[in-house]
DNA sequence: ATAATTGTATCAGTACACTAATACAGTGCT
DNA sequence: AGCACTGTATTAGTGTACTGATACAATTAT
């Protein structure tokens, strides 16, 4: 099935975007060989280009390594992706939090609306 | 001061969406008046006719309305915008929580962070 | 009426994301 | 050696965001 893509940002970077959070969340563990850029682009129904312009943009970020020949890997470097991890969820938090007081949401109000995105999700799972 | 833009959405989006948070956030009152095209423009850093573009995504969601040689004003519908403001803490919220859900951090460490983030930005505000 | 300010429309040009087709280069398997 | 798989590169073409210039339309103030 085609990935589901955002008409307002480039279809590499949301790739490249997918696959490092692919990558950080462990669903590409540590070492691991990807998918080919032909086989991700049939996967996602974008053109193996468009994977190739991802991939390129990840190896910049250090996050993966490509074989000629033989394929693309996950760093196996457990502490930089650890340190993905932690700026990535860093920033996601300060986001969140900067949004919610431009919207006029101040700290209290934006716990309580957390705590209620979760509950749902968790009765939602169980 | 020319406003600072993400290169991976487009300008016009950005803009729509930063005028949004501000009427939202209040500081576009309800039915008042909105800087020009060429104003905001100006300020902005780039062409009126892309803020014009963006004034138009936010006349489709009815944040704005135009008059003819007069100018554009805020909605005066009071109820809309505090409709507008729970969705988007809403929509935020919930991006938040799936985003760190999908790099593999737990609600309590996700709450922890948030909290963090809190305080670290109220210490900096004293 | 006239000037100034507003929103709106159109046109041409530039930049770039994306597609598509194709070829080439290197590795591993048989 | 030969095949199948990988990544990489090149070229051409399409669509669209954005700029810039310009003109027109409508309202307000003088």
């Amino acid at each position: 099935m085609a990935w589901k893509f955002n008409s307002s940002a480039p279809i590499y970077l949301q790739i490249a975007d997918r696959v490092m959070t692919d990558i950080i969340g462990g669903r590409y563990p540590t070492g691991s060989k990807l998918p080919s850029v032909r086989e991700l682009g049939f996967e996602a129904g974008v053109n193996p280009n468009t994977v190739q312009h991802a991939m390129t943009e990840l190896e910049k970020r250090g996050a993966v390594t490509a074989l000629m020949g033989d394929g693309r890997y996950v760093t196996d470097n457990e502490a930089a992706i650890t340190a993905f991890r932690s700026r990535a969820a860093k920033e996601a938090t300060e986001d969140f939090m900067k949004k919610m007081l431009s919207l006029g949401i101040e700290r209290e109000a934006a716990e309580d609306l957390l705590n209620e995105a979760y509950t749902k999700y968790t009765i939602k799972e169980d």
